[in-house]
RNA sequence: GCGGAUGUGGUGGAAUUGGUAGACACGCCAGAUUUAGGUUCUGGUGCCUUCGGGCGUGGGAGUUCAAGUCUCCCCAUCCGCACCA
């Protein structure tokens, strides 16, 4: 064999086998046992990131493993083609989404096989493809018929300067990002999917699945189950008028007698009311209509409020209190009005410390007293004060009998709330799936038939700043009669949200999903970036039980176990600006300097040779310019390299830092690896492997191997550490590459220990193993290799190591016989010098011995 | 603001169930070989030390024979927050 690892070569002829004889495709067999694999789709910006390369490897690995344990492996790939990056592009380019969208797969789907994932490219599809979203039309006028699915206001972040709906991404710091207007609160009517209907079966089926504890824990409190009660205050004028009453909820009805305001938003319309007579108010109002949706924008804004001038009596003590409109109350939550609790609540502590209004203590603290309210709120649970008749309840006694006392003067009601709200998916966008509604001349509103289907996205259009083309395309939306189609689009977490079903039957123009998907589902693995934990997962699962009902799929939840996978981060480098901003330099172009202990002190361009500042460690990114492009990677080391630096550099959960010194780290492995299997070949012909007739150097070795193909099995499969299979692997390399025993028996327990190198790597470097394993005479191809198995005969010991520590000190290390009895371990560590030295003259008060480990002596 | 995570040598990380802290790799130091240089190989490398040992897992307290791991408080960083994907 070739001593010299040619990665480009051995690459291009592993692609070419893998292709030519369709290795990787998937076909159904009910005799075998599936195993489907996927890593989310990625968006066809480009070319691929780094992220990218990290994400897919991480599945491939997976697959290939799963392969070689002898599943039927289904690995597919798509395009999550919608968004608003091709509409920016089109803007910018002049070039039409779907041509710059179509382009960039073609270049990220080339990359992609020149990585050498075992994709089953025959499922591929795009989601703008026609053939995609129309069965998602479809699925949503089946939606309509079935209640799924209203039409209701809803508010958006409008630019009036460009006259066009943004996004939260396009609103910075209020203002509208092309535009620089102040960005308005806007209400229009959108189409809504009914998910809070399935909120309790979200979160219940939580326990079915195996995912991170982590991501279960976000989606419960993003669904956010409350038990609570709902109850009305009566609602007087300035003049004494009666209005309508006002309806809060609140998960602490133990404190409702220390509410000494309420607040509703200022799109309530007890607020628009007060409004009408006061100016005041009317400004404070339309200013609280200023700045964008988001919550984290809302949560974090200075907490600001007006009197309404109106009154709300208390339903228990018909005390009256002011009525606030107050900008962190919002129409959207709940009933767009609370009660107010400073003494118990923190937030309307500092609202009410803020406006002079009363804090009133009605909950006790530890000692049974009053707490002292003015610092801060006192938020624990307690037993009531000030609260009369319910005076000494603690929370849950307090809970049920003021709730009865409300029911019983028909003021209120127990009632379970959810935080989740329900999912609007209409854009205001070009570039998505059609919404497939049309509209009548008498205001009828009308799901499309199936022979109405599909509504085709025209594909030559001009996109400007100005909003979707479709609004002003009569030809699209122009139905004849009066009729006109909706022009809305929908949301992209549509299309991801069951696609996973699709790829098991991607090529049926006949139905949305077949009798396969019930053969690949649920989806084994998912892999994915931790961003998506709450929302794509969470409209994913939605889906599938919208699907279940519909009899689409039998499967209740989607993704049974699921890897959130980490960052990729890598240093940054800048210099300073004379206009005050920063100059990013990418890393390829500097050079880093050290000092003698190897830490960076310094920097300089690599071009000019002048220094640059490090900007530290952060998320590869377009405007920190750090991005390390994965095309020049793969050019300069091979893909087997990137791949094994990516797997080894970090756990996958973690973030990745990238270095060029670990891809040199793992490219200068994968040449000894090379090294290491021709000199075995050159030793000469191994022997019979007979394990009895093993010395001790090789049972030694012979025992490393097996430890070895458990420890990594274990990683891999169950623990999905990639990187400490990588380091066993590379010990088990280290130890082989001293062993330098050429008899027969010798060769034979170096051949087995070679051979597990290579089959435990397979996933990770395929290439170079499908090259190697063929090199040691293996006439199928490494992917149909079977996986090594552990010899338990191999592991068995006759003496262990301990240690042994005086008052958990470390102070000697002890040989003993594998089934040594507890008192001769004992006796043995006692007879340690250094032990000895360390008890004399001192009280033996305890001896702990853990069985394979340790033992501990304490003395006094 | 709310929810979730992370923090260990000069660096990335390992320690899976409370039981030897630092596996594996990078970097650095010394040596060997070859070369014009990169390369390759061997050895060393947590910190301090009076060479007995002491200290050490973001900071502070606690539980335990024993804590990186469990509990409480604090600090820093990252992710998500419903129209980015």
């Amino acid at each position: 064999m070739d001593a010299q690892y040619k990665p480009f070569e051995i690459e291009r002829d592993a692609q070419q086998f893998w292709e030519q004889n369709q290795c990787f495709k998937a076909v159904e067999d009910a005799s075998r046992e599936k195993y489907y694999c996927l890593s989310m789709f990625p968006y066809p910006s480009g070319k691929l990131h780094m992220g990218h390369v990290r994400n897919y490897t991480i599945g491939d690995v997976v697959s290939r493993f799963q392969r070689m344990q002898g599943r039927n492996v289904m690995q597919p790939m798509g395009w999550d083609a919608f968004g608003m990056p091709a509409e920016n592009a089109a803007i910018q380019n002049r070039v039409p989404p779907a041509k710059w969208t179509y382009d960039n797969i073609d270049y990220m789907r080339n990359q992609l096989k020149a990585l050498g994932f075992a994709y089953d490219w025959s499922r591929e599809f795009a989601t703008c493809d026609t053939d995609y979203y129309r069965w998602e039309q479809w699925f949503f006028a089946k939606l309509v018929d079935k209640g799924l699915v209203y039409k209701k206001m809803a508010t958006v972040n409008w630019d009036p300067v460009d006259q066009t709906v943004l996004a939260n991404e396009q609103v910075i710091e209020g203002r509208g990002w092309r535009s620089g207007a102040l960005v308005e609160r806007k209400e229009i009517p959108l189409w809504f999917l009914k998910i809070t209907d399935y909120a309790d079966e979200l979160l219940a089926d939580l326990d079915k699945i195996e995912w991170p504890e982590q991501v279960k824990t976000m989606q419960r409190n993003w669904i956010g189950k409350s038990r609570g009660v709902e109850l009305t205050f009566d609602i007087k004028g300035a003049d004494g008028s009666v209005a309508e009453p006002l309806s809060v909820y609140t998960t602490r009805p133990d404190t409702l007698l220390g509410v000494t305001y309420v607040a509703v938003a200022a799109g309530h319309p007890l607020a628009k009311a007060a409004a009408e007579g006061n100016a005041e108010l009317a400004a404070f109002c339309e200013e609280c209509a200023r700045g964008g949706t988001s919550e984290a924008e809302l949560a974090t804004k200075e907490k600001r409020g007006m009197p309404t001038g109106h009154v709300a009596v208390h339903p228990l003590t018909g005390r009256e209190v002011p009525v606030y409109v107050a900008n962190f109350v919002l129409m959207e939550f709940g009933t767009g009005a609370v009660m107010a609790v400073p003494g118990h609540d923190q937030r309307d502590w500092e609202f009410a410390s803020k406006y002079d209004l009363p804090i009133e203590a009605v909950i006790a603290d530890e000692s049974g007293r009053a707490p002292d309210l003015s610092e801060a709120a006192y938020v624990e649970f307690g037993r009531l004060i000030n609260s009369g008749e319910f005076d000494g309840l603690d929370f849950d006694a307090a809970f049920d009998a003021i709730a009865a006392r409300l029911e019983e003067l028909g003021r209120g009601e127990v009632k379970i709330n959810y935080r989740l709200r329900d999912w609007g998916v209409a854009r205001q966008r070009y570039w998505g799936a059609p919404i497939p509604v049309k509209y009548g001349p008498e205001g009828q509103t009308v799901p499309l038939s199936d022979d109405e289907l599909p509504v085709a996205l025209p594909m030559e259009v001009t996109v400007d700043a100005s909003g979707s083309p479709l609004k002003k395309m009569p030809e699209f939306y122009e139905l004849g009669e009066g009729w006109v189609r909706e022009t809305d689009t929908f949301d992209t977490f549509m299309e991801s949200s069951w696609y996973f079903a699709r790829f098991c039957c991607a090529d049926n123009k006949q139905a949305m999903l077949d009798e396969r998907a019930d053969y690949w589902l649920p989806v084994d693995l998912y892999i994915g970036g931790i961003e998506h934990a709450i929302l794509h997962l969470l409209y994913a699962r939605f889906f599938t039980k919208l699907m279940r009902d519909l009899d689409l799929v039998k499967v209740d939840e989607p993704f049974q176990r699921l890897l959130t996978q980490g960052m990729v981060i890598a240093e940054t480098f800048y210099r300073p600006t004379p206009n005050g901003g920063k100059e990013w330099f990418n890393p390829a172009d500097v050079e880093v300097k050290r000092d003698d202990k190897g830490r960076p002190v310094s920097a300089v361009l690599v071009s000019d040779g002048q220094p640059v500042e490090m900007g530290g460690i952060e998320k590869m990114s377009k405007s920190k310019n750090n991005g390390v492009d994965p095309q020049s990677m793969i050019d300069r080391f091979g893909a087997d390299t990137v791949r094994l630096f990516m797997m080894f550099a970090a756990p996958p959960e973690q973030s990745l830092e990238w270095s060029d010194s670990g891809v040199e780290g793992a490219s200068r492995f994968l040449k000894r690896l090379w090294r290491m299997v021709a000199e075995h070949l050159e030793a000469g012909e191994p022997g019979m492997l007979n394990a009895a007739a093993l010395d001790d150097s090789q049972r030694e070795l012979r025992r490393k191997t097996h430890e070895t193909i458990k420890k990594a099995s274990d990683d891999i499969g169950r623990r999905t550490t990639f990187n400490t299979a990588i380091a066993a692997v590379m010990e088990l390399s280290n130890v082989l590459s001293k062993f330098d025993d050429t008899t027969p028996l010798g060769l034979a327990v170096a051949r087995e220990a070679v051979e597990a190198c290579i089959l435990l790597l397979a996933p990770i470097t395929p290439h170079a193993c499908h090259a190697l394993w063929h090199e040691l005479g293996h006439k199928e191809p490494a992917i149909d290799a079977q996986w090594p198995k552990v010899d338990e005969s191999a592991l068995a010991r006759d003496s262990l190591e301990l240690v042994v520590q005086v008052n958990g000190k470390l102070r000697a290390r002890i040989e003993v016989a594998a089934d040594a009895s507890k008192e001769a371990i004992e006796a043995e560590a006692f007879a340690a010098e250094n032990v000895q030295r360390h008890t004399e003259d001192k009280t033996v008060r305890k001896v702990i011995v853990v069985p394979g480990k340790l033992v501990n002596i304490v003395v006094g």
